[in-house]
DNA sequence: TAGCTTACGCTACGTAGCGTAGTGTAATAT
DNA sequence: ATATTACACTACGCTACGTAGCGTAAGCTA
């Protein structure tokens, strides 16, 4: 309690209010949830938080920001890391979890409407990626890197390709809306993935 | 010159202006190539076409709707439908085409900012499947198809996940902006999906 | 030709949300 | 005590929205 979590660098006058940070999060959380990010605003959640516009811009610059944080509170955690010895068993188990979390959700549709501000809001698309794509990402190229070492799929599969194939087609029922996400889509798009990685096509080619 | 293109419900009072009508579709689609949507406002796009905001307002609800129709009359037909009699080389060329597109162009940043708006715009989602996504369906599906025709792959395989497979993923890349849209990327997309869909991982399972 | 109807450009308006500034008070360190 | 920062509150100027009213223009119908 008050002591400072890097002493030397003691922060002088008033100390900002973890509790009104909380409020705020909360607020644009119960409001990202209830009516979407587009219909979000800022005095808004200022008036739900019981808190001062300046108090928020103090601490996020974009509703973009604001909202990212709102959304991490909830989703972190939701995405498990399977191992069961078996790549396609993980993939599966990944994609399904993912398809669990979003489909037909207030967390889907923040998902997509966060994706959809980051396109033209800079310092939201450079967080995403940071703090969501980028954690999403180790987590599933570990299952890559395990079926690798069990060698199911050869050393040299391009990983990278092989996450954007799963997640890319799942995003794309996601944001375009023109089939479900059932899971049979799920079954599919897994099976055809390890299959192409199991016969070595996300490799260079050997001449 | 005047005969209504449906007799008996010929329009009375003064016609709406053709004239019109293409100096806003031109001056939205120069606003969409040189700001971006987000930034694209109706009294620009009115100020300049020359033309009362009433006049456009008339015509088209949202500026989503509008955007839309300044794309396509700038992105209709610029996505080939290849026929090589090889699956694997019909695909890498149709998914080059549509790389060439977007990559680093306005018209990808616009593709973006309309799937962006999309998502919190109605009325623009149902355009955007039915026009977009639906047409570019259209040809894909028929690539599959004959490659169905030709033996190449079984003609129980899924070819609406394949086609999610090919093109989810490349705009993934485009809309997440990870990593870059290189053609080796094609090139290893292309062949894990031909793989798969060859070894029959895209059809129901056999029992 | 006269009359009806709709489109058009123009100006003006009310609304919403933005982001900031000013004020007085509260909480902490020196 | 004093300096410094956070806070709630109020107020402000700004931008863009979407609509309304006006006079004029451009077609049809009688």
């Amino acid at each position: 309690m008050g002591a400072p979590a890097i002493p030397g660098v003691m922060k002088r006058g008033r100390p900002r209010s973890e509790q009104v940070e909380r409020a705020i999060l909360r607020a644009a959380g119960d409001l990202l949830t209830e009516h979407g990010l587009a219909a979000m605003t800022i005095e808004d959640v200022a008036a739900r938080a019981g808190v001062a516009k300046t108090s928020i811009y103090r601490r996020w610059s974009t509703k973009g920001t604001l909202a990212l944080d709102a959304f991490l509170a909830d989703f972190l955690g939701s995405q498990p890391l399977p191992d069961t010895g078996n790549l396609e068993n993980d993939l599966t188990a990944a994609l399904r979890a993912w398809v669990r979390t979003v489909r037909g959700t207030p967390t889907g549709r923040a998902l997509a409407e966060l994706i959809a501000q980051a396109q033209s809001d800079p310092d939201l698309a450079v967080a995403w990626r940071e703090r969501v794509v980028g954690p999403a990402r180790a987590q599933h190229r570990k299952i890559l890197e395990h079926a690798v070492a069990r060698g199911e799929i050869p050393d040299t599969s391009d990983v990278e390709v092989l996450m954007d194939l799963l997640f890319g087609t799942a995003y794309h029922r996601l944001l375009q809306g023109h089939l479900p996400l059932t899971d049979r889509f799920v079954r599919r798009v897994v099976a055809v993935i390890v299959a192409g990685a199991k016969a070595g096509a996300a490799a260079p080619p050997t001449p």
